[in-house]
DNA sequence: CCTCCTGTTGCAAATGATATTCAGTTAGCG
DNA sequence: CGCTAACTGAATATCATTTGCAACAGGAGG
């Protein structure tokens, strides 16, 4: 299982910063990696309450997300609003998001062509990436028809 | 000059929405323009306090500024940590943005290509896009050199 | 194993951005 | 004009996130 993998890299982080090996971090892993892959940091901190109070309060939390994002295992991959939607990463390879308004749905896509061309501009500028986050908001199409629906009845009315 | 048409259309748009025409409105429109166009909500209400304070209170910049952005007159274009920047569109033509996560600094982009392989990525997944945001944060030349130096010297100590 | 030092945890209180409530004010229809 | 609904400012609430602090627990060294 390569999420043991990951705790051990993470372990090796952790020793390199001087910062310890604890039962909450790492419970805190398990909690995110049986989660989903998408999550924000409230929604997280009720369903770990809920689960096992033991594992680690809400503070707690916040710090390991805030570590796990330094150690690269997590990525802040949606911003709207004042909400913000973190993935677990986990050796998961790199993509962008497509966001229903709507429902909340989440679409991820990788384009090749996108990354280079993203590569092209940096260079053009003579701009050093470190990392980029491609967000697309619009409808789904579930909720596209819903709104074609919707539309029809209004226009009856 | 087009602020006076942006400012007549926004006219449009309050009547339509059943609001009024007010001084402070109107007001905090000109001074987001002479603002400069990348902003936080903050900035710009220090700004504003600094400059008039009868032109509006806090309250009332982070509602018109919320108005603004359902006029599409502003945008929200780069979320980092927990800091939102806006920008006053005004007609200006669609970009992305390159950020230097040490100075700040940033530096606007277009790439045809990639809008039209976003439109692509929507299609193959049903989906209607609204709007997007494509942020890529990294170094821009001039710290990417202080980076250097200051590696240089590290190195020698 | 025990001990000690340092980093960690949980809680409660502090922050910071933004939203809302409410009482007084104003736009603008009729 | 006069009235009503919308607007405004100030203070207060809210929401996510951070921090101070006292109690606690890793883990290196004995």
């Amino acid at each position: 299982m390569q999420l043991e993998e990951l705790k051990n890299k993470f372990e090796q982080f952790l020793k390199q910063k001087g910062h310890k090996i604890t039962r909450g971090r790492f419970g805190i892993i398990d909690k995110i990696a049986s989660y989903g892959t998408h999550f924000e940091i409230e929604e997280l901190v009720r369903w770990i309450s809920n689960q096992d109070k033991s594992v680690a309060s809400r503070s707690t939390v916040y710090r390991t997300v805030r570590l796990l994002q330094e150690f690269g295992a997590i990525r802040e991959v949606i911003k709207l609003g004042n909400r913000t939607i973190y993935e677990f990463v986990a050796g998961k390879p790199h993509h962008e998001h497509l966001i229903c308004v709507e429902c909340g749905t989440i679409i991820e896509f990788y384009k090749e062509e996108i990354e280079e061309l993203q590569d092209k501009v940096c260079e053009e500028h003579d701009f050093t990436p470190v990392n980029h986050r491609l967000e697309i908001f619009g409808l789904c199409s579930a909720c596209k028809e819903r709104r074609h629906e919707n539309r029809g009845l209004e226009a009856t009315a």
